[in-house]
DNA sequence: GAGTTTGAAACT
DNA sequence: CAGTTTCAAACTC
């Protein structure tokens, strides 16, 4: 499969990177679109990723809408009749069958879609169909469904930018495993487009195992068009007849979640000849988890949930990602949830049965766009096994049971929100967690992504991407983690708590009453609820990306400040590093462009920052010094068997190491230490400084044994 | 570390 | 929508 690199993916037009300017359902008629050309015959399989010459982006004015991909180089195919449902927060489903198989929650009132890439030779028709699920929302819920109709393949040539979307269909019914969770992933996709060149780097192994039973390939892809992850794309639609043995789809995928670009791979144990294809099979998912990386890296987990037959959910956190959503099909009786019920659109069909196992593990380093690193694999044995580690901040999926009623708000959430399906009921669940403002927040990440059947034995492909986030090097990032919160009456959940602004789970943290975590979900998600409905925008991100890069952030809503002079971390523009505009009612105001105090305070800031940078290599540059005296002095006096340690403390020596031990007392000095933690620093210093001298004279003696 | 200041969020 | 209160972070001592 083919990506478009990040920085093709940068030059894409706003209006398919800012899904604030698409606004599907709410503008949209309310009359159904033309039907999907439904009779149009089906090849059996269709490509389940292509690359598309040009991005593809739904028009929210567009009552009905026809893409096509000239892409040749499908890699993915679909059974006939493969149908892909928008919701119209950009949540997209595919599915052969009616938009019954849709999962009401995801695909409601979700209005904003910026872009699909269509699978190659095929045409996507999207229309919208009206009706509501029963089982949903409270209102009437109209959403669009798109069809993808095979075309003419069109060879193209250099690279082409695709976006993203991780697919599955999932369905836990006829498995044994009532518990087991399809693990939905999404993202942007990027990849390259050279038809030939395998993905690189980022690395989801997938794989898929069929299961005999009526599991026709429905998947169904709910993306999230959140305001950054503007760019979406359909990657994988994948249906498997139903008589098909088992086939194994080795199928690379790249996915860009945000500014985090992976590669997911798909394999089953299956033919060569088949792969490169996406098959929807039955199965049964494994818990997905996300692990987190190393170091500062933030990492997530994904914690294996019941779910409802055909819903399945994963969020990969992370700031700019979208919430990705599996579904899995329903039997046409059952499930059928509503959405099809009331759906007038003749074209949809009820959806077949899909199962689907799988864990999923995602790993994506964030660090530079540009760079895109390397893949290890990294076998998930257990299902039930939930991944994590390292330390901070954590984000979790959990089980919810109240979604529904947050869903009309789903566009509201920020990128990584997480909607994870609720226990028991068959009514959809989700825990739903807000992402962190994108834009202030550095997410220094490191989420793995595994995916792989609970029967086959294939070795999941575990793989990096580092991408830059926000602007910020991952240093930056990953020395920017927020900061534990000090909650005491909030219950952290309210957004005074900045765990629960930034979406996170309180980890960590120094808070009192805390009901931001796992154990208190059904408050959470009242909270969540209650905050979406103050204020729809509440957990987007406050500080908006200019598109031309930092010069153009600023603060959506202004800062109110009064007494501060804005040149204080009280008034949010100035935390945010960016200076107060129009939208700012502040008084007195001191933040812009010319100001006199803004200047000095950045000139102090600055100069403060170069002393911290020549302090830390003058002691670099001093131990290196020690370091190469030692090695490159040789004292003639020796005893016995080698040279006399204090030979070693020549005059360079000493020299050095006075100016070491002055360093350390610089630096106490400016830090405002006390005198006595001055002079235990100086003496720690001096300690290391003896210690380094001795090795050395340790290492000459046995390094000379002839000389000495 | 305790107390104060500040401005966003929440409330009326 | 404006005024007030609550809250937690930022800041000061």
């Amino acid at each position: 499969m083919d990506v478009v690199s990040p920085e093709l993916n940068s030059l894409l037009p706003d209006e398919i990177m800012d899904t604030e300017a698409i606004a599907m359902e709410e503008e949209l008629p309310a009359e159904h679109l033309a039907a999907p050309p439904q009779s149009e015959p089906e090849p059996p399989q269709v490509p389940m990723e292509t690359e598309l010459p040009e991005i593809v982006s739904l028009c929210p004015a567009t009552t009905s809408m026809q893409i096509t991909s000239t892409s040749t180089d499908a890699q993915c195919s679909t059974s006939s009749g493969t149908q892909l449902l928008l919701a119209p927060s950009g949540l997209i489903s595919g599915t052969t069958t009616s938009a019954k198989t849709t999962g009401p929650a995801v695909t409601q009132n979700l209005p904003k879609i910026s872009s699909v890439t269509v699978p190659a030779n095929h045409q996507l028709i999207i229309n919208k169909v009206s009706g509501a699920p029963a089982a949903v929302g409270k209102s009437p819920v109209s959403y669009f469904s798109s069809q993808f109709t095979k075309k003419p393949a069109v060879s193209t040539a250099g690279p082409m930018i695709t976006k993203l979307i991780i697919t599955k269909a999932l369905n836990n019914k006829g498995l044994s495993s009532p518990a087991s969770v399809a693990p939905v992933v999404t993202g942007r996709v990027v990849t390259q487009s050279t038809p030939v060149t395998p993905p690189r780097n980022l690395t989801i192994g997938e794989t898929v195992s069929t299961v005999p039973q009526n599991t026709s390939g429905n998947s169904k892809v709910a993306i999230s068009p959140l305001k950054s992850p503007s760019k979406l794309t359909v990657v994988s639609m994948a249906s498997q007849s139903p008589n098909s043995p088992q086939k194994s789809v080795t199928l690379p995928l790249s996915v860009a979640l945000g500014q985090q670009i992976l590669t997911v791979q798909q394999s089953a144990a299956t033919s060569p000849a088949k792969a490169g294809t996406c098959q929807s099979t039955a199965q049964t998912v494994k818990p997905v988890q996300t692990v987190g990386g190393v170091g500062t890296s933030q990492f997530k987990t994904i914690i294996p949930l019941t779910t409802p037959p055909n819903v399945q959910q994963i969020q990969v956190p992370g700031s700019r990602f979208h919430y990705v959503r599996l579904v899995t099909a329903t039997t046409g009786s059952s499930t059928a949830q509503s959405s099809g019920s009331t759906n007038t659109n003749p074209s949809i069909q009820p959806a077949k049965p899909v199962m689907m196992n799988a864990a999923v593990r995602m790993s994506v380093p964030i660090v530079s766009a540009q760079t895109i690193k390397q893949v290890v694999p990294k076998p998930l044995t257990s299902a039930a096994q939930v991944v994590t580690t390292s330390q901070t901040p954590q984000r979790l999926i959990m089980p919810a049971t109240h979604l529904p009623q947050i869903q009309p708000n789903l566009t509201s959430l920020p990128p990584g929100t997480v909607l994870a399906p609720a226990h028991g009921s068959g009514n959809m669940g989700y825990a739903v967690l807000p992402a962190p403002y994108v834009t202030q927040i550095p997410q220094p990440a490191f989420v793995t992504l595994t995916s792989s059947s609970t029967f086959s034995t294939a070795t999941p492909i575990q793989t990096q991407a580092r991408l830059s986030l926000n602007g910020l090097s991952a240093s930056e990032a990953a020395s920017r983690q927020r900061k534990p919160c000090n909650c005491t009456r909030s219950q952290c959940l309210k957004l005074y708590c900045d765990c629960f602004a930034n979406g996170e789970f309180c980890n960590n943290c120094n808070c009192v009453n805390c009901f931001n975590n796992l154990d208190h979900e059904s408050e959470r998600l009242k909270a969540i609820k209650a905050c979406l409905d103050r204020n729809p925008v509440a957990f987007k991100p406050k500080i908006g990306k200019g598109k031309q890069g930092e010069s153009d952030r600023r603060h959506s809503k202004g800062c109110n400040c009064k007494k501060s002079g804005c040149l204080k971390n009280y008034c949010e523009c100035y935390e945010a590093k960016i200076m107060c505009s129009s939208m700012c009612k502040c008084m007195g105001c001191k933040n812009f462009e010319e100001s006199p105090e803004r200047k000095t305070l950045m000139h102090l800031a600055d100069a403060a920052e170069v002393r911290v940078q020549q302090q830390t290599a003058a002691k670099t540059k001093l131990s290196s010094q020690i370091s190469d005296l030692l090695t490159r002095t040789t004292p003639a006096i020796t005893s016995g068997g080698g040279k006399l340690p204090y030979t070693f403390a020549t005059k360079e020596v000493a020299e050095a190491t006075c100016d070491c031990l002055l360093e350390q007392a610089e630096q106490a000095e400016l830090t405002n230490q006390p005198q006595a933690v001055a002079e235990r620093l100086i003496l720690e210093e001096f300690g290391r400084c003896l210690r380094r001298i001795i090795s050395f004279a340790g290492k000459a003696k046995t390094d000379c044994p002839i000389n000495c």
